[in-house]
RNA sequence: GCGCCCGUAGCUCAGUGGAUAGAGCGUCAGGUUGCGGACCUGAAGGUCGUGGGUUCGAGUCCCGCCGGGCGCGCCA
């Protein structure tokens, strides 16, 4: 699908870089310094951040990559692209007194030098303009900084924690729901269109297990085998109607689905106020009842059939899962003739297919990765694309309580809850916790230690330098300073452009993060904006009154800072305080 | 046994095939007659589990092994 059209976007450091490089290619390729140019060879242009400053703002491996296939000495392929670099470089780093329209800077060289260095990269320097342009556009418009034009990508499902509604969210749930919920703001940056959707089953017999849990406290009866022990068990049987057990005998209903319903239903407003505190907020929440009552399930199980891969085998209904590469075939309707969980699955594919969307996603548990292929199998089966059904597999979080681990058992009602964790240790180091690991990687979780260490936390690092900055700007106003109009000149000094580098960088951070579907990046990028802005603070006096235009050229580049920290940290659900 | 995930500093974790592998915490040594010291500067600390391979170049890709986790139901 063709990348989404960014109108009222700039574009990037490095899509600029990549652009003049890849002119720089095809002129040399012309003019015959080079044997072949861009369409001709394989090899993708890319551009990447040096680790030293001494190496400039960007630089490219190119040479590198292409001394195989262009039969040359990557030393004379960077001499020959360097030079016809040349016509993009405009030496000189500072713009100041220089004579230059508005719009002139359109028609400007975004870079001031380009070399040759190690052992064939071609380094080069920004020049002050293009930072000086998209500060300018940060303050400009300040919400739309660094993300894609909303509702511009795909239409995006998000599928995540989806814990039956048969007790409180527990700590191992917090693994699902920040995980997904940070997919999706990641997403929306990136531009996709998503939709947060919760699945459970509140007509189960995990359901019937639960009522008879609470009947049997009122009984003062043992807990029955599959029951559930945990407190909020005994909660739910105190808070039962008294005349719950009457009126389900009067319709001649089995008592403990009655109650078990009742007791599913008040779970999952608790399940619902908890992702509340933890800002996340489900569009759609989908009941495996609901699908068989709409008959999707039927249809997807005619629809395999009509297909040819389904086939019947010691009394049961089975999909052909090997086919498609699966280890073994999946019953989808038992010899009772009962369907399979997996049998709603498929139908869930298609109701979800049917809603429009381009891109399914699934945030399971590890333990869950067997079932991964089947499903995604049968959504093949059915005549959808298969990439288009991806499920990301988080891994497990041991929590760990004075050298212990926590055991997470509902049955057992042993489990640390979501809202004490919280309560323990806020929403915003938690979140921060869990955007800054992969989802897919298994974490110790020492609580204790996250309580001690939550004063040390970084989270907190980066939400001191927004309030830093928020109370600069107020003491600016105070001392009847404000922010300058026109960044020309204002990132001229050492202290000023190194900031204003990393500022610059945002968009491509978040555009990352969409692509790769990861927050890590973004917590490492909020820190080291921090970290600039922090040295950039002990280097130059921003409030000066005595020096009102370098003050007004500061304070610009510190509001940009102040948005662009304020704009990650929305972007991973944390608040940006302008004091603490 | 087969399959999937993981293994990076004392701890918790980052690291689109690129230049001397990073951050936070912890440890040690320093810093403010200045806009927020929840800050800043510096130091110590690594056979990137291990052995091969691909590549101009591997923490990153491929194969084997070791260690840990999770799966391998007509359960959900």
């Amino acid at each position: 699908m063709p990348p989404p059209t960014k109108p009222d976007q700039p574009p990037t450091v490095r899509a600029t870089a990549r652009g003049a490089i890849e002119r720089a290619w095809a002129a040399a390729a012309s003019t015959g310094a080079l044997p072949a140019g861009p369409d001709a060879v394989d090899v993708a242009v890319e551009v990447e951040r040096p680790a030293k400053p001494e190496h400039g703002d960007l630089a490219t491996s190119l040479p590198l990559k292409l001394a195989r296939p262009l039969r040359m000495s990557p030393a004379a392929i960077a001499e020959a692209l360097t030079s016809a670099l040349a016509t993009e470089i405009e030496p000189g780093r500072s713009t100041r007194g220089r004579d230059v329209g508005a719009d002139a800077n359109a028609a400007r060289s975004p870079f001031t030098e380009a070399t040759v260095a190690g052992p064939g990269f071609i380094n080069l320097r920004l020049a002050d303009h293009v930072l000086e342009s998209l500060l300018g556009g940060v303050l400009a418009s300040p919400a739309t900084w660094g993300r894609a034009p909303a509702g511009s990508g795909q239409k995006v499902n998000v599928e995540f924690v989806s814990a039956n509604p048969t007790g409180p969210l527990t700590v191992g749930n917090a693994r699902g729901a920040f995980a997904g919920d940070l997919l999706c703001r990641v997403l929306e940056a990136g531009g996709r269109r998503v939709t947060r959707e919760y699945y459970f089953n509140d007509s189960g017999t995990q359901v019937r297990n639960l009522g008879a849990s609470v009947l049997a406290i009122l009984a003062d009866a043992p807990i029955p085998e599959d029951g559930y022990n945990g407190d909020y068990v005994g909660d739910l049987a105190r808070e039962l109607p008294d005349d719950a057990v009457a009126d389900a005998e009067a319709r001649h209903e089995d008592p403990a689905w009655a109650v078990g319903r009742w007791a599913s239903a008040r779970v999952r407003d608790g399940i619902e106020a908890s992702l509340a505190t933890l800002g996340v907020a489900f569009d759609v929440w989908t009941t495996e009842g609901s699908l068989h009552a709409a008959g999707w399930v039927e249809r997807a199980i005619e629809r395999l059939r009509a297909a040819g891969h389904l086939y019947e085998q010691d009394g049961a209904l089975w999909f052909s899962s090997t086919t498609f590469g699966d280890d073994k075939d999946r019953v989808v309707l038992r010899s009772n003739g009962e369907p399979t969980y997996f049998a709603s699955d498929i139908g869930y594919v298609t109701e979800k297919f049917s809603r429009g969307f381009d891109h399914l996603v699934y945030i399971w548990g590890a333990d869950h990765h067997g079932t991964v292929a089947r499903v995604r199998n049968a959504a093949e089966a059915m005549g959808y694309d298969k990439a288009a059904v991806e499920m990301i597999l988080t891994g497990w979080v041991r929590f760990i309580r004075d050298g212990v681990e926590v055991s997470m058992s509902k049955r057992a009602g042993t489990f640390v809850t979501l809202d004490e964790l919280l309560g323990e240790i806020g929403v915003d180091a938690a979140r921060w916790f869990f955007a800054s690991r992969g989802a897919n990687v298994n974490i110790d979780f020492d609580i204790e230690l996250a309580k001690k260490q939550s004063n040390e936390n970084p989270v907190y690092y980066v939400q001191y330098a927004h309030a830093r900055i928020a109370s600069i700007l107020r003491k600016a106003a105070e001392s009847g300073l404000s922010a300058a109009g026109d960044m020309r000149g204002a990132v001229a000094g050492d202290a000023e452009g190194t900031l204003a580098r990393v500022v610059v960088r945002y968009p491509e951070v978040v555009e990352d993060a969409a692509a790769a579907k990861e927050t890590q990046a973004v917590t490492t990028y909020a820190t080291e904006l921090a970290t600039a802005f922090h040295a950039f603070y002990r280097d130059a006096k921003v409030v000066d009154p005595a020096e009102p235009a370098r003050s007004a050229g500061r304070l610009a580049l510190v509001e940009a800072t102040r948005i662009t920290l304020a704009s990650a940290l929305a972007l991973l659900g944390i608040s940006a305080p302008d004091a603490m």
